[in-house]
DNA sequence: GTCTATATTAGGATAGAC
DNA sequence: GTCTATCCTAATATAGAC
């Protein structure tokens, strides 16, 4: 691997275990045995790291919400693709554990961040109108955006909400859990016989 | 005012409006037309500032959060407490904009974080037990652990997410669409007519 | 591309006079 | 209690040799 990607990785790694302001260039440099003035050659400044790693989330989120208009989705769809924005969310979580910290200090990455929300609120959207088409859910429009405002809410802050539990071992994130919160916020709109088997395949995930 | 107090008052308004890691004593000083070396003698250090704040806001948080055992809640008096706790954290908001950073750098308030974390859970299982014990709310009890999960993530993270919408601006939080929120959350496990009657007040609540 | 050495700066904190 | 002046340290970043 070349160092210009090294540095991406090695970053990204302590980032997410010790929070983005807490390491600095020289760690870094240390951590993959170079010089700092090495680093300085590939990457200008630190910032310069920030938004190339956040380019990447970036990339790749978008990537998971692009829903396909009118397509028919099942609940077990939406697991699924909860699990993948959850995946990302948590290889990147860095960024959400001081979020408006780095949103405040980078300008750039502020528009993109708002952004990024607006594309989940509509991705969340599109898929419970699928559902409620199909009268899987039945909610009203006032409930229906409430309840995709909680899950674009819930699914944005839970690694954080998670890491609360264990700062200072960093454990892994309880992702499944996370999916599993999702899914009860959505379960009590679901017709009766829907919610029953949600219910049941939850419980022996988490 | 006493300069004690004036600092702990300006502290609190800068670390609001800037977030906490931003503001420099030299700034607090200044704000205050104080010499930094004067908000020293008061202060031996940054720290302890940020200490004082959390002891006040756990002091405050602790009372809305003391909840009687076996009393009959209303959906109104959850409604009530619960604005009261959103103004609570709104009021020391800067300790939720970088959570994870504050709490990792400060041993001290982290243990104490987690206790009022516990303390709110418990607080609002108390109050849904007693709406179900009073057949207003329909639910199983996992279903209640995790609608009870989800509030305490919601009304923990509503102020960082709505920040999230206007950064820069550094407009009001709407703590009033915050209560909304969570209220949308109970209100599916709601009896028919409470939760009609619910949503109606809500509606234009906000 | 990589190194060593060093400049720059900013922020936290102290000393000592008044 | 308050001020001025100053120190210390840590972090970002650069210069110039190899």
């Amino acid at each position: 691997m070349k160092t210009r990607e090294r540095i991406i990785h090695v970053s990204l790694e302590l980032f997410n275990i010790f929070g983005e302001p807490n390491v600095t260039t020289l760690q870094i440099a240390d951590e993959l045995d170079i010089s700092p003035g090495n680093l300085y050659y590939h990457y200008k400044n630190k910032t310069e790291i920030i938004v190339e790693l956040f380019g990447r989330y970036e990339h790749e989120i978008t990537e998971l919400l692009d829903m396909p208009d009118d397509a028919d989705f099942s609940v077990e769809d939406y697991w699924l693709s909860l699990h993948l924005v959850f995946e990302c969310i948590a290889k990147y979580r860095f960024l959400y554990k001081d979020l408006v910290n780095i949103l405040q200090r980078y300008e750039k990455i502020r528009f993109k961040f708002k952004k990024i929300l607006q594309k989940k609120f509509d991705a969340t959207q599109k898929i419970c109108l699928s559902l409620k088409r199909q009268e899987i859910l039945l909610a009203t429009n006032a409930e229906l955006e409430a309840l995709c405002r909680n899950i674009v809410l819930i699914s944005t802050y839970w690694p954080s909400f998670d890491m609360l539990g264990h700062i200072g071992s960093d454990s892994d994130i309880d992702l499944a859990k996370g999916v599993y919160q999702v899914m009860s916020a959505v379960a009590p709109h679901l017709r009766p016989e829907d919610k029953a088997l949600l219910m049941e395949v939850s419980e022996q995930y988490i």
